[in-house]
DNA sequence: ATTCGCCTTGGGCGAATGACCAATATGTAG
DNA sequence: CTACATATTGGTCATTCGCCCAAGGCGAAT
């Protein structure tokens, strides 16, 4: 039993955090409250305020950290991708995951909302979506796009918006998709 | 003093779903209240239950009604434009009188949200999302566009992910997003 | 064995919520 | 004038909320 008190209380934090990051997509980020999280994180109640200082800290801190897993598992294969055609494949395939009404999509859309009436994770949240353009820069200037900065803000924002509007319409999938976007980049070498 | 009983009821009635149109940019979807609602329309809290069955039904109606009013205003500017880029650049206009933290926008942003809790609002956004798809291939089929039906959900889709990324970065206006997104559509008469 | 520090418990506070309702007002119809 | 329908009032109901706190638990250090 080498399990010191410290050890158990960063596990309750990540429990706390866990299932923050799973009430925000089920019942909506103003719905999540103190009693439900500790319910679902198997804690009691006091806990939540013990290990963060208001609920609006801790459900920050639990969607800007799933979305930053998400956001940086893409960025590693744009790095790879041989061709443009190849990276914006790879992309939308990612994407597709996604169908806008499943528990990461909703937590996305969730926390856009929330950043809208939250000073920090506005901030955060532009951040993130800067990190996501760079990864989408240095991408495309691999592969010759001259105007990489303007395309890639663009392009970013046009991936969002699938996701937003796949939720009411789920044939917006990646077929449909891929070749209206790919006439937004340079030639590259083919074109599908 | 002709004003009958009904028609100050209908009058009531009115000033309740414009009030709702107000606060839910103001502060936010799940916390518009009955009697927030009441005191911004300057009447008695319980008037809300009597027109109304319900708080979810009031705030739909009232959303999805200006969203209508949006989404039909610039509908027939699209249809009376002589070219694609005259098209594209009115459509960018006015959707730089949309900064993503202006009420407006954010009435956008929290329906669709709102939309993913509520089958009913879902349905209504779709077609009401359709609409607007439809206005788009009718303009880009007027100007040559062959794969009409993709580019105008794309389109669609991208216009509200600018809006959506707008909040964050406001400097994602009209200049930046026409030439990328001009790449989309066919060739038309000129090039900016 | 005692002290120390961190973690945990469960309850309680005041405030706000959606929905509901009996009572009242006000205009129309018989 | 009497009945009636509709609109309105102001308050009550049970419930839930975020946050707080006194008290207890427990391993580590002394």
């Amino acid at each position: 039993m080498a399990v010191t008190a410290a050890e158990r209380g960063r596990d309750v934090r990540r429990r706390l955090l866990t299932a923050a990051a799973e009430l925000i997509p089920e019942v909506g980020w103003n719905s999540v409250s103190t009693r439900l999280l500790a319910q679902r994180a198997g804690v009691a109640p006091g806990l939540v305020h013990y290990h963060f200082p208001s609920l609006a800290v801790l459900l920050r801190e639990a969607a800007v950290g799933v979305m930053r897993e998400v956001v940086l598992a893409t960025a590693p294969g744009l790095a790879t991708a041989e061709t443009v055609d190849a990276g914006l494949d790879l992309m939308l395939a990612s994407l597709d995951a996604y169908t806008g009404t499943d528990p990461t999509s909703l937590l996305f859309i969730e926390t856009y909302l929330a950043a809208t009436r939250d000073e920090n994770l506005r901030t955060e949240l532009a951040g993130l979506v800067e990190e996501f353009r760079d990864a989408l820069r240095s991408w495309l200037a691999e592969h010759g796009q001259d105007d990489h900065h303007q395309v890639a803000a663009v392009l970013a924002a046009a991936i969002d918006g699938v996701m937003l509007h796949r939720a009411l319409h789920p044939e917006l999938t990646s077929p449909a998709v891929f070749p209206v976007l790919r006439r937004m980049l340079a030639p590259g070498t083919a074109n599908r």
